[in-house]
DNA sequence: AGCTCTTCCTGAAAGC
DNA sequence: TGCTTTCAGGAAGAGC
């Protein structure tokens, strides 16, 4: 499942591959993830890759508008804004979830494309670029040059980036569990369930205790605990648990590392106790029941238990 | 505001 | 052996 650290590598891998090339043509399988498909094949043909960012778990290319000075002005005498993209006089942007399942590649053109290959992307110098995605889960869009940025702000902050104040403020200040806040992709995004479970680990926080339960030490713990885990994946590739490949076509190491995550019932590497699973926030969470201390309140008696937790 | 449940989808693994 | 059921999970939406 690739979470922030996979999409990186992907990334990093694709800019290798693809800036400058042109796309010639965009094939089509099934297309029930694809937000506009009808789009999607009519505004990419003929555009050049500028380049590809990240931005959270979305990979973003940034794809140069390709009519020619003349054509572009007599499109804006028109004033033919509705077909803005179709039209190909300014840049646009071609966004990329992978979900769980999905994988982005460069192959040849001869060589055959694996099963569930939904988009082909027919580049100018004999290769493809495929997007193969089993479970469907992921998402395909086209954003207008006009509409980036928002799109990008409407997502929570890069947690690479995050400076400390400003993580207090969209952690600790919040009364939800620490799980789902870290999960949501509108307060930190590209964290996943893998990275999510082993930077509480690693900051010996229990994945049910809430935001606004959490000391600053703890808060710090956390952000620190959140950037060693994901810089440490991408320096391995990311994780490959069942099938992630980096763009490339190879799987990643962090999976080795992992300290919590699907090792239900074996050792703490601390401390020796057994690593145990629960639900929290629809999630499966991986924790250690002697280093990540079960928070005080426990959901059932919830009736005068409130009044303690002002403290901090 | 935040929680739980449901939906989407498929293949692997468990259960019978 | 072979069929059926369960489960996993990112994100969005419904309902409480």
């Amino acid at each position: 499942m690739p979470e922030l650290p996979e999409v990186e590598t992907i990334v990093r891998g694709l800019r290798r591959l693809l800036p400058g090339r042109r796309i010639l043509d965009v094939r089509l399988g099934k297309t029930d993830f694809i937000d506009d498909p009808v789009q999607l094949g009519e505004s990419l043909p003929g555009r050049r890759i500028e380049s590809i960012s990240r931005y959270g778990k979305f990979i973003a290319f940034h794809l140069a508008c390709c009519a020619s000075n003349a054509s572009a002005a007599v499109a804006e005498v028109a004033g033919d804004a509705a077909s803005d993209c179709a039209s190909k006089t300014s840049r646009v942007h071609l966004l990329v979830h992978l979900g769980m399942t999905g994988q982005l590649m460069v192959r040849g053109a001869a060589e055959s494309a694996p099963p569930h290959t939904h988009v082909t992307f027919v580049l100018d110098d004999g290769r493809e670029l495929r997007y193969t995605d089993v479970r469907r889960f992921g998402r395909m869009l086209i954003v207008r040059d006009s509409e980036i940025d928002a799109f990008r702000d409407r997502l929570g902050v890069e947690p690479l980036e995050i400076t400390e104040v400003e993580f207090a403020r969209r952690i600790g200040g919040r009364h939800a569990r620490i799980k789902a806040l870290l999960l949501d992709q509108h307060v930190l995004r590209g964290m996943g369930n893998i990275y999510v479970d082993e930077s509480l680990w690693r900051a010996r926080i229990h994945p049910a205790r809430c935001g606004d339960a959490l000391s600053r030490e703890q808060l710090g713990a956390l952000r620190r605990a959140v950037r060693h885990v994901l810089e440490t994946a991408i320096r391995l590739r990311g994780s490959s648990i069942s099938d992630y490949v980096d763009a490339e076509g190879f799987p990643g190491r962090f999976q080795l590392r992992h300290r919590v995550y699907q090792r239900e019932g074996k050792p703490c590497a601390r401390c020796g106790a057994k690593i145990r699973r629960i639900i929290v926030a629809g999630r499966s969470s991986h924790f250690c029941p002697q280093c990540q201390p079960t928070p005080r309140a426990p959901k059932r008696g919830r009736k005068n238990a409130r009044a303690k937790k002002q403290k901090r």
